[in-house]
DNA sequence: CCCGCAGCTTGATCTGGGTCAAGCCCGGCC
DNA sequence: GGCCGGGCTTGACCCAGATCAAGCTGCGGG
């Protein structure tokens, strides 16, 4: 490993009044097989950027991925406070966000899977404002956000589906600080574990294994809770049938339980 | 008081399948005096909606706005799973968004004041997906998504700027999270404090007093706090003489004090 | 094959903030 | 003017989860 991806002892990242480096990784001239980039014949096109578009009208939507590059896993896709310039569409692999408080601590903000959209964050100060991590070898679309404006400009669908990307996060987000603010350790992890399978379900994986791409300490920060809290919460699940833990390994049990203790509301007032 | 703004005990507002009512605040048919609506020559301009274009494109942008409509304290101007029509910018009052789990808890996602867009949430599933609560009577433009489309693919400034407001809202909500995520009850209700002042202040009131619009409880879901935690804080940001307490009107003394607070590093690691 | 170490588990203890309870304050209404 | 009720404060106590500490485990590299 070239690079530790210490996301958390990180430095103010955000405080660099510009970008030192261009990222530990370098958009690599486009890779030969990279060539037939297309999303016309993409099979995440369904997840992914266009939707509901007439033929021609796909085609031309192919043009707002001006390269496809490989991360590996450990290195950042960008860092907070570098020029915003692109979106970035995953076509394979597993991200995290987060974002850095000046005093050092840091806090993931999202976990992002193939089919997913990177980047929205940047628009609104042309710079990123958080970090994206790989947290396994990946490879994502680069869409020039300059070449998506224009595009949606003369393509109402793909203008409304930005639309909606955006929002959607804006939703998802909500749900997050639901979740931050009032539940407890069981439901936040049960409620993070249901999401994750639902998407991971999506993508065409089993609704009931998983593999965690991220580290105990990964998912505490996401949810607001210590590493060792998330593990003892995995034991307990574990306990009560619930779910079954390998290392990173998981195999769902008992999902109506865990949706159980997602709505279960406990004392709670 | 017409009706309880009870956000806080709400029943499942989500689960509704169809929009019942249309919500306690319809949109009556556009008052008389609110014939000249132009953004043109509104003094929000440089917060709300249309910057930096031509006088020929603002005209244009002019057109966004429907109508304008009042809000009276507690009542919605939307409510979650309500049809999805239109985004609303604050002409003045002041309000606060919730989402309600399915259990009956609920969590504040923000306060929203002059110059701000609410509704952003609604666009992902064309249905909103929170409360928009106003705090205090309030007048909102009404600015119809369809008509931001269409003109936004016109005036390539007002997409930008429709992007860079979602993104805004992204990017706060990273704020919220880092917030809920590992924050203590000080430092979060020190931020809190600063951010409103900012936000008041751009708008040109009083860097160092203020009236809060929401009472603790609201505060408290918005932070994640108890409203007996917030109270306590602020009487101990009181007695340490950082700010003055009486009710809802608050004066703060050291505001360098609340920045101290805020990016103290406790042990926290 | 063994070593080293990052990541994970589990136990013991501590504590910030939640919970419960009792009153106070103040503004609106009769 | 007095009453009523929502909102706020404050105190006493408690508990979920943080913190500290001690291993364990399994993988990557020499």
């Amino acid at each position: 490993m070239d690079q530790k991806n210490s996301c958390h002892q990180a430095k103010p990242a955000q405080a660099g009044p510009d970008s030192r480096r261009p990222s530990d990784c370098p958009a690599r001239p486009i890779d030969a097989q990279a060539i037939k980039v297309a999303c016309s014949n993409c099979n995440l096109r369904e997840l992914c950027m266009p939707v509901g578009l007439s033929p021609e009208e796909l085609e031309r939507v192919d043009g707002v991925v001006a390269a496809r590059i490989k991360v590996k896993r450990g290195s950042r896709l960008f860092r907070a406070g570098e020029p915003f310039k692109a979106l970035f569409a995953i076509r394979t692999g597993f991200f995290k966000t987060c974002v850095a408080a000046a005093d050092g601590r840091d806090q993931v903000t999202g976990f992002q899977m193939a089919g997913e959209i990177i980047g929205l964050d940047g628009i609104v100060s042309d710079r990123h404002a958080c970090d994206a991590v790989a947290l396994e070898d990946a490879e994502v679309c680069v869409m020039p956000f300059e070449r998506i404006g224009e595009l949606a400009r003369e393509v109402g669908a793909l203008q409304h589906h930005v639309h909606r990307i955006m929002s959607r996060e804006i939703v998802r987000e909500h749900g997050v600080m639901l979740l931050l603010g009032g539940m407890r350790a069981d439901e936040r992890l049960a409620a993070f574990l249901l999401n994750l399978m639902q998407r991971l379900h999506a993508r065409g994986f089993s609704r009931s294994e998983l593999v965690l791409r991220m580290t105990r300490e990964e998912i505490g920060s996401y949810l607001g809770l210590k590493l060792e809290t998330v593990s003892r919460t995995f034991s307990k699940f574990a306990g009560d049938g619930v779910i079954e833990v390998r290392q990173r390994h998981l195999r769902i049990l008992d999902p109506a339980a865990l949706h159980r203790i997602v709505d279960q509301q406990p004392g709670h007032r």
